[in-house]
DNA sequence: GCGACAG
DNA sequence: ATCTTGTCGC
């Protein structure tokens, strides 16, 4: 069985009934640095979701000089992604940014929004990395064990591994790889534009990832569940 | 010591 | 992430 020292906790019954892990929130990054390393044996990339009907995006924004986190969280129709729900909630910032420590900056506020959501959604698209991660503990990956709810990794940049060229066609992926393991894939959404970087959250593995990933793109760079979310998070 | 570095 | 207008190009 998994090594959890006190501070890290398997709870069966979660916030949303899903088995979670729960632990206290350090503000120094060694400590952080720590439970990410025991959280590593928590995170499960082998598919194990509901049939998905609701689809989640979740993002992050700052106001007041990064003082406050306003975080977004949305639920779109998988089938037609029409947007079903939407929250924004507000909460003091506790950490800085700090490269690979992403997760403990912006998780506080994405729980907030999330709880305001009335449709769960059955699997989240998180703007950041999954397990593409130096100890495969990306925000989304993070946010999936923290809720038990499956989720997804989709970023803008790379943060870590590397790849071959993307060819420019819309759907093409190459793998991306770090210390000799696959980490994700870095996929060309649309032709002309910098290909996206998509790697499991929690729950779910790289080839369904990269399925639900396309199947919410439409015209743009970005999935349509994380462009709700941002404009969302961003517009005041 | 040097370079890299999600949002 | 955020500070910020117009502008080049499909």
């Amino acid at each position: 069985m998994p090594e959890t020292p006190s501070d890290v906790r398997v709870v069966e019954a979660g916030p949303y009934g899903h088995r979670v892990i729960d632990h206290d929130w350090p503000h120094e990054a060694r400590a952080c640095r720590n439970v990410q390393k025991t959280l590593t044996t928590h995170v499960n990339t082998v598919d194990d979701l509901p049939p998905v009907r609701w689809l989640g995006g979740v993002d992050i924004g700052f106001e007041d000089g990064g003082n406050t986190t306003r975080a977004a969280a949305v639920v779109l129709n998988a089938q037609t992604l029409e947007v079903v729900d939407t929250a924004l909630a507000r909460v003091p910032t506790r950490m800085p940014y700090i490269p690979g420590l992403l997760s403990f900056r912006e998780i506080p506020g994405a729980l907030a929004a999330l709880e305001q959501l009335a449709t769960l959604p059955d699997l989240i698209l998180v703007d950041g990395h999954g397990i593409a991660h130096p100890r495969r503990l990306g925000v989304a990956t993070h946010l999936g064990l923290v809720t038990g709810l499956p989720t997804i990794g989709v970023a803008k940049k790379r943060l870590t591994g590397s790849h071959a060229e993307v060819p420019d066609k819309r759907g093409a992926w190459v793998e991306l790889t770090d210390r000799g393991e696959t980490i994700g894939a870095v996929l060309r959404s649309r032709v002309g534009v910098k290909p996206i970087f998509i790697s499991p959250g929690h729950r779910i593995g790289l080839a369904s990832a990269l399925s639900f990933t396309m199947s919410a793109l439409t015209r743009y760079r970005l999935p349509e569940t994380t462009r709700v979310a941002d404009k969302l998070a961003s517009n005041r």
